[in-house]
DNA sequence: GCCTACATTAGACTAAGTCCAAGTCAAGAT
DNA sequence: ATCTTGACTTGGACTTAGTCTAATGTAGGC
């Protein structure tokens, strides 16, 4: 994860205590905290951090394109640090487990110029929803 | 929309005044409207009526099948009346008007096995994103 | 026309997120 | 090493979207 705040310093960011903890806890694979899970999980290295500056620090990461921002409930907004590894979401129907998967194709091409009603269409984000095997057992 | 109507009094719905102008007003194509606009809209008809009622009556549309739930931009939720023609939507970035559209292929089937993880994926939904026409010439 | 189970209502409540004014501090300049 | 300053953080009030509840109303079977 230094090498994100290295890529954070080299674009001016002020390297704070907070935005470190954030940039931390949004590591590794399969991640998808909620903004509450991302400043929970801050607080217990930093207790004293406020809402407010996760909610900062996350919009920040995302409008730089370093943390993507997915909506799979309608509910509370998920974060994924797999920024840079084009990607989709399997969702568990019932649990709300999330994993990161790879389509065999661009979901992108499978629309066709005559349904794309004069859009410059750049992006596809799709949601595979099913249950996963510890719902589908129980 | 008396098609509707029919099959909601089939189900053993009691037709009631609130329940009719809120059907009435998710009728039509490329219909996208928020909780509280279906409010707005249902109450030029019914002053009275109650938000809550247009949750309630949502939600019952939409646990029977005959509306869909979509999430475009992790605010409000959209209700959609086109439940028995699947599609998907293409969303503009900018001003975020909703079209109906239909991919070529069915998106499941990009979805190889190896990336399934052992889920038993039964439904995928794809919003595109792009700029309009009109906004992209503004 | 009555009855009653189901539907509706207003408003309080919750969840998720935004905004703001005041205080704090990282890092460049000295 | 300290100063300075503009960017960052804070807590709390506020907004938006949605849920819940107890009291009231009514559709439709009789």
């Amino acid at each position: 994860m230094s090498d994100l705040l290295e890529r954070l310093r080299d674009r001016g960011w002020r390297l704070t205590a907070q935005r470190r903890v954030v940039a931390e806890v949004l590591d590794g694979d399969h991640v998808h905290y909620t903004a509450d899970e991302v400043h929970a999980r801050a607080a217990e290295r930093l207790p004293e951090i406020a809402r407010a500056t996760v909610y900062n620090t996350l919009s920040e990461l995302v409008a730089i394109g370093e943390v993507l921002e997915v909506s799979t409930d309608g509910r509370a907004k998920r974060y994924d640090p797999n920024a840079h590894r084009t990607h989709q979401h399997l969702v568990c129907s019932r649990c709300g487990t999330i994993r990161d998967v790879r389509p065999a194709a661009d979901p992108l091409s499978a629309l066709p110029e005559s349904e794309r009603y004069g859009f410059a269409v750049s992006e596809a984000s799709v949601i595979y929803r099913g249950l996963c095997p510890s719902c589908a057992t129980a």
